[in-house]
This record gives C-alpha cells, sequence and structure tokens, in this order.
DNA sequence: CCACTTACTAACCGGCGGTCAGTAAGTTAC
DNA sequence: GTAACTTACTGACCGCCGGTTAGTAAGTGG
C-alpha cells in the first residue's frame, strides 16, 4: 500500500513549503515583525493550516534556524577538512563563524535568537534532542582539538580545554551578534577599515589559547 | 512665580514613578511579555497617560535602560578607583561587568537589549544624544588606559588599543549574555564548577593581551 | 468669574497569535 | 456504487496588546 507513504511524502513536502514561506517572510521583515497571515499568504495556505504543522510561530522559526545551523555546521566541517594543524583548525573555525554570518546574515540571526532565548518549545520533540545531542557532538570535537594542542604544545599546558572551547564559542558568536549591530557607528566613530576589527579578533582570540 | 517650577518638579517626579512601575513589571515579566496595561495600573494611571510621558513602549524601556547604563559606569569607576596598575584596571573593568550582571541581571538585560537591537528611538532627543557621548567617552578613556599599558610594557607591543580595547567589551557582553542563558545546561554537561567558566575567560582575554 | 492650560482618561482602533467548528475531497470496506 | 470514515484545510472568531483620540475636570491667571 503505498497511498499512506504518498500521504507523509505530500505532508513533508507541505511542512517544508511553509518553512520556505517563512523563511522569505522571516528573512525580509525579521522575526517579530512577520507575520502568521503573511507567511499564510507567502504559502498559499490559511493561516490555520500553519498550526497543522507548527505548534507556533516560535517552532516555526526553529525550524529555519535547524537548516541555519545544518549549514553553519557544514561549512565549519568543510573548512575544517582541509587543515589539519591545530592552528589552522582554529583559524578554520573562526573564519567559517565569521563566513556564515556574512554569507547567511538572516540564518545567523535565527541562530542567535535561539542561543539567547531558551524559549518553550517542545523539548521531546524529535528535531529538539537530535539537535541537542549535535551539539553536544560538535563540542567534544572541540575539545579534542584542544587537547591534542596542549600534547602538540601548540596550546598553553595550563589551559582547560573545555572551558577553552565554550569561551571561544560563547564570547565569538556574541561578538559577532553585537558587532553586526555596531559595525557602521563604530567604523565611523574610530576610523575603522572594513575587516580590521575582526582580524584583530582572531588575533587577540588566539594569542590568549597559544603557547610561547 | 514658583509654579512652573512646582509643575516642572511634579512632572519629572511622574515621570519617575511611571519607570519605576515599568521596572517593576517589565522585571518580573521581560520586556515582550510586560504589558503597557499592567504598568499603567502599576503606577496608578491610565495607560493613555503613559504615552504623554514617553512616546512608545520602548522609550520606557530605554528610561531603564539608562538608569542600568548609569549604575554599571560607576561600578565599572568605583572599582577602577582602587587600581592604578594596567592588569588590575583590566582586571577591575571584567570584575565590575560581571558584578553588574550578577547584581542586576535585569538591567544587565536591558543594556543587551539595546546593544544588540537599533531601535528607531527619538535619535535627537537629550537622552540619547548623552548617552552616545558618554559611551564615547568611556571608550577613550579605556583606549588611554591601554596605551599607557603599551608604554609600560605590560600590554603586547603589537596591540592596536581601538580594536583591543572594543573587542574585549564586546566579547565581554556578548559572551556574558550567552552564557547567562546557557549556564545551567552547560554546567550540567560539563560538570563546571559555578564560576569557574568566567575565571577561566579572565584568564583567557587578558593572556590575549599581555605582553610576555 | 471667565478664558485658558494642564493632567489625565474612557473608549476605541487595527493587527496579531492562536483556536475551533465545519467542509470538501479522498480513502476504505462492503 | 455508496456509506462510513479520515485527512487536509479554512473562514470566522477570540483575547490581547500597543497606540490614538475625543473629551473631562481640576487648576491657573487675569
Amino acid at each position: 500500500m503505498g497511498v499512506a507513504e504518498r500521504r507523509q511524502r505530500e505532508k513533508e513536502q507541505r511542512r517544508k513549503e511553509i518553512v520556505d514561506a517563512a523563511e522569505k517572510i522571516i528573512f525580509r521583515d525579521g522575526f517579530s515583525k512577520a507575520s502568521m497571515e503573511q507567511v499564510a499568504n507567502e504559502a498559499e495556505l490559511s493561516k490555520a493550516t500553519l498550526y497543522l504543522y507548527f505548534k507556533s510561530k516560535e517552532e516555526l522559526y526553529f525550524a529555519i534556524f535547524l537548516r541555519g545551523q545544518e549549514l553553519l555546521y557544514k561549512m565549519i566541517d568543510e573548512e575544517l577538512a582541509k587543515h589539519s594543524a591545530t592552528k589552522e583548525k582554529l583559524q578554520a573555525f573562526l573564519k567559517s563563524l565569521v563566513g556564515f554570518q556574512k554569507k547567511h546574515p538572516e540564518y545567523f540571526e535565527a541562530f542567535f535568537y535561539f542561543t539567547t532565548n531558551r524559549v518553550e518549545l517542545n523539548k521531546q520533540s524529535e528535531d529538539f534532542i537530535s539537535n541537542h545531542e549535535q551539539d553536544t557532538i560538535y563540542l567534544k570535537k572541540w575539545i579534542e582539538i584542544i587537547k591534542k594542542g596542549k600534547e602538540d604544545k601548540i596550546i598553553r599546558q595550563d589551559l582547560d580545554p573545555i572551558p577553552s572551547v565554550l569561551l571561544i564559542w560563547l564570547q565569538s558568536v556574541g561578538m559577532l551578534k553585537i558587532y553586526s549591530v555596531v559595525k557602521a557607528e563604530l567604523e565611523e566613530m574610530f576610523g575603522l577599515k572594513e575587516g580590521y576589527l575582526l582580524d584583530s579578533y582572531f588575533d587577540l582570540v588566539l594569542r590568549g589559547l597559544y603557547a610561547k
């Protein structure tokens, strides 16, 4: 019986179409200004139908966030695959994160939204759990990289890998977000050249890690 | 004629009362969940009256933000006055910022809100301009501290003071915000002790700055 | 005592996230 | 073929919220 399977496929297709529509509207207007009515129009459905696929506006945005996160992880992994030295790996990480924000500012926005808003999402949902697992795997992978760097005497011997990895993550994401907002003001105020601040950031953060 | 003066005083008093009420409600429920109706009730006024004193909900929140920022700057200055060495000054800065978030998490929240949301506030308003000037003064003060640190060979000679100061600011604020959200999860996941991550942060960021 | 200002508000508006009763097309069983 | 049932969808509605408007009542100044 292929009917159930076809139905399933069609349902997933609809879901995808809704997320596509939501991306278009939310990326254009921002999450809070975008309305479910607009998304529904874009998807050529009624607003009520959206709620058959997503519990709330926020969960719909979460689906967009997941797309973005997958993209980010892919970008990091691709860049990472090019390098084997610890220093280069760390640089690749920072470069990917910056590149992600530059290439996909709206996905970065969604990413930032869900890291700074612990929202009442369905924490039992498949998506949420698999997402959380993926995060954990990622962090542990980076902890291993730092550990290896320590063994190779590249990284300071007195550093604890766990907080180091967490901190680089937290401070980079936070800095990039704020920078994106105040960029123009700062560059005008202090006559900074495009990209100069980020180059300085790379230098500053890596210097805190490296031995010697 | 003391009438006009009395009226002026009373008006300022009302304004203060409204901000007090708004603080109470917004600190309890958060900015987005708090409603102007609730604030009005708390202030024992009608909602319409609030709009005679503030143009929008956001401008009312901005008044709260200003209180918080003043407090933050005061905290930093007090801590700073205790020290003269560059290293200690930098540590005092980080310590004050962390202390501010810990002591006044709601003010920190407001502070973060207005650094990551460039909102349509009245940019000609007295408050906004004086705030912007104060920020500039503050940044320049820190740039001077770093310059002096370079002269004293405490700070790396190859560092440009301007981006260094900006970056410490951006990354610290951003990190603290994200950390406050994910703190519990991280500590549970990696068995981190309370405060350990922040100690590591101090170490990491200062190591990036110091010579030797 | 009257003209005018000040401080305030009840009632309203448009828009939004979210819900619900109902419908129409498709599916299954006989 | 048709009756019973499921699936996918929607129009109309609800409550709430930020913000506005027309109007009132107390106080001021001449």
